[in-house]
DNA sequence: TTTAAAATGTGATTTCCGTCACATTTTAAG
DNA sequence: CTTAAAATGTGACGGAAATCACATTTTAAA
């Protein structure tokens, strides 16, 4: 199970300075402070449910987290990832409505969590707050309307190529610049593009054939930025 | 071209209840009231240009307007529809960013418009408008989401219908109570539903044979509603 | 370590639907 | 009204990708 821990203070917190109280004055980031309680999630372990009321704010300290809707069929569908410093649950507090995905660890998380109605309070206190939101609401509005864009319009070769190409602007890679520094299912990976696994093993196993990337273990490595962005003309 | 018109004041707008002006106090509504103009905009004309600067608010008195994006084959895809009281722009102005989309009248529509630093003013001088419009940018994201999902993991035939349901939920019913107030060309149909004209024409046909549907003309109208959704499940 | 469960790889098969091509109808322009 | 342009209907065809089935590998649990 989830377990509370201790950790810095916002004031101090590095994710913060990646996130929407990037320019937080200090009295502010102290009521947050005093409001926020911080979990470690394991790998796996679920964050919120769709269909369920928030109770809170969610504020990523260190993790990633896969956040999907349930398709009618029951294949999930990955709409978001989460890395640190991002915030969950403000489309379901700010739309007065229930949660329309659900969130889960892909792996080890430090999550912070502001109870709904003290965040209110602070969100009141500072009208820029509410604006940062509104323009990370409107960022996200943005990607989900070029994710419907592409899915409607693209093969999936290019829809894997443009995920691998988001994964690395998300996570970067790792010490050796290469490797994507993010390991994910081939299912999940399905999920995210909007295919099958079978779709997805074969087509990786193509981008391979062709040299541009590399699968070691569970992760991919680009071998060739240029030439696998060279693909989608 | 569109012409400048000369319409209500604000506090009297018949659409206003419907948009995120509705609980607006006097003073406010006077303010935004004194910087708007309207103009007329016929079927087919261009309100904005995807990758162009937003200069301010549009602000739906009475229309429909698709709101598209290029793909990258040059195919459009319809991510929004809007009806009466109705706002545009707000994503590009709030994510300080171009339009990622552009906006044409699918009929003749009456838009006002409150340009860009006039509208920050007012803006600032209220925090409920920057909560409303988060709102809205919440509600749009949902919806955006579950296009997504729907599109990702449903056939076409399902696709089809729900956009015929969403299309019904928007725009409503003619005075029989059956025929959708709204007039599509099969190609705006398809870059809504994203699929091919082609694909879209069979499957009205195929629906018409099942009885759910009947095509008069260029509108479609829903005989058998219920049954219409039964063919979701 | 042992063993079951989960995840992945791979071939064969099917089907949905995009594309092409062209006839026909409708709309708009002159 | 006339005529070109735009929109729509329809058949044929091919290919992308889903599904099925099962072997193999990896992971996690006992």
């Amino acid at each position: 199970m989830s377990q509370e821990i201790k950790y810095k203070k916002c004031q101090d917190c590095s994710s913060r300075k990646c996130s929407i109280f990037e320019n937080c004055n200090l009295e502010l980031l102290e009521d947050i402070n005093n409001i926020k309680t911080c979990k470690l999630y394991k790998k796996g372990e679920v964050l919120f449910e769709e269909g369920k009321r928030p109770r809170g704010l969610f504020c990523v300290l260190k993790g990633k987290i896969k956040v999907y809707q349930q398709g009618l069929s029951g294949k999930e569908q990955i709409v978001h990832l989460i890395q640190d410093g991002d915030v969950m649950g403000h489309r379901a507090l700010f739309g007065n409505d229930t949660y329309s995905c659900s969130g889960v660890a892909i792996e080890d998380s430090k999550v912070c969590f502001l109870p709904k109605t003290e965040f209110y309070d602070i969100i009141h206190k500072d009208g820029r707050l509410t604006f940062k939101i509104a323009q990370l609401l409107a960022n996200e509005l943005k990607e989900a309307e070029q994710n419907i864009t592409y899915t409607a319009q693209q093969p999936v070769i290019i829809r894997l190529i443009q995920t691998l190409l988001s994964l690395q602007n998300r996570y970067g890679f790792e010490e050796d610049g290469k490797t994507l520094n993010i390991e994910m299912k081939r299912e999940d990976l399905a999920n995210l593009v909007g295919t099958s696994r079978e779709t997805v093993t074969r087509y990786l196993y193509k981008l391979q054939e062709q040299e541009v990337i590399q699968l070691v273990r569970k992760k991919v490595k680009i071998t060739h930025l240029a030439n696998l962005k060279g693909l989608l003309v």
